[in-house]
DNA sequence: GTAGTTTATAGATGGTTATCTATTTATAGC
DNA sequence: GCTATAAATAGATAACCATCTATAAACTAC
């Protein structure tokens, strides 16, 4: 491909580079995904602010205005992205924000 | 909500304070959407690797395997965002990585 | 054990999106 | 003008996902 006159040559790729593994890209995009929604990112935002920096799922229905299963949905996807930690304590479970992880991030 | 006790006290939030405001979310969570998904992420990495650090949409199809109306769907999502720019030169138009917009994520 | 509370799970539904094929638009060279 | 090429757009479709209601599971207190 040339880039410097406008000659109509072959279209071919610029760089012979194969392309970021497809199995890498999914990863990322997979822990991106878990972050990229409105909802979680406010959730996020609640815990690090809250007492302990840990909130129970009832904690966040109500600022949230979203149905107590729809909280938990959330939760179970940052969880599997190990953005976040849940601990029993009782009758309720605490989630945190799981800080190696956070710091991995940020290499 | 008492951490302390394992009492049934009544789930009040642990913290007064506002969730972050909706809006605020969205707008973050529309960018990360853009960057969220395998193929975007290819294609950032492979404009980033080109020559001049500039592909067009020919570029790319091949390698990434996905009809070329794909690629400009994918490009245009970035593009709404401000992470990648469009140039055209003649008969190609050159998609590269708007810096100072990365700049500015980067924070 | 029963009753009450918190969270998880199952199932349904409406909205979003990644992909394709077919077509249109824009440009270059004749 | 006509032909060829690059990219965008339109429309269709299948997969995914955020949300709800209803129910189950786990735990506390009695």
């Amino acid at each position: 491909m040339n880039k410097n006159l406008l000659t109509l040559a072959d279209c071919a790729p610029a760089s012979t580079a194969e392309p970021m593994a497809r199995a890498k890209a999914e990863d990322i995009s997979s822990l991106l995904k878990a972050v990229a929604d409105p909802t979680r990112l406010q959730i996020l935002a609640m815990i690090a602010k809250a007492d302990l920096q840990e909130s129970c799922v009832c904690d966040l229905t109500g600022p949230l205005g979203l149905s107590q299963p729809t909280i938990s949905h959330h939760l179970k996807k940052l969880a599997e992205v190990d953005l976040v930690e849940k601990q029993r304590r009782g009758t309720w479970i605490w989630y945190s924000l799981n800080k190696v992880r956070w710091s991995q991030i940020a290499q």
